[in-house]
DNA sequence: TCGTTTGATAGCGATATTACTATCTCACTA
DNA sequence: TAGTGAGATAGTAATATCGCTATCAAACGA
């Protein structure tokens, strides 16, 4: 049984979304973030990453509409800001392979 | 409630396999060989893109372990080798924003 | 007002992607 | 064996990404 196509504005549109999300950094960044709203100080002290880069990730996400930050005094918090991103997380998560998928893959062995 | 963070490893090869997603040529691909399995000649066909380029886009999901082909005389077979990527669809499917979420991002609000 | 903290950007060199054309290798068949 | 259809790959130019340093701009506190 064929499962409906995704449309092709939606594909694209999904395209783009996951081609952000995959980078370590930026991966990492949303998975800190779903657990609440943090400061661009507090995901560098998670991720020992120096400020500019960190910055930099978030802005890449930021105009893609993956997270959102708000000004709060001199700080700023960032949060996700498309739903599509928790439910990704949560699939990676619970499709984390068992170390075997890894291992058995053919890929120039020998 | 804090879910559990994804182990690094694991984060990395999903950041690795997300990044390959990203890519709107191969999105359509793995959702193509999702109702089973696929010559070269016949994803190019749906596509409407040059041979080469299908064939480069498979090489690449071939490497990172998405997808498999199988040669049949003068057929290659392709089809999902990672089980990662059906739920990824799945998810992408069922998260497929109502052309609302696209246009309610905040985004530069004030 | 001066210095500090927090965060965003500019600029840059190295590297990776993309999509294309042209070519090469198979497997099959006349 | 020559020809053909199916795929893979080399080569390439345009462009994008990555991570860095350096700087800039707010917001705040002394």
């Amino acid at each position: 049984m064929r499962q409906a196509p995704l449309d092709p504005r939606v594909l694209a549109e999904a395209a783009e979304m996951v081609r952000v999300l995959g980078h370590p950094v930026r991966l990492r960044i949303v998975e800190l973030l779903e657990a609440g709203e943090q400061t661009v100080t507090q995901l560098q002290g998670c991720l020992e990453a120096p400020q500019a880069l960190v910055s930099q990730q978030l802005a890449r996400m930021r105009s893609a509409g993956i997270v959102a930050g708000r000004r709060a005094g001199s700080n700023v918090w960032y949060s996700i800001a498309d739903a599509r991103v928790v439910r990704m997380l949560d699939c990676l998560r619970h499709c984390d392979l068992p170390a075997g998928e890894a291992a058995q893959r053919p890929e120039a062995q020998q």
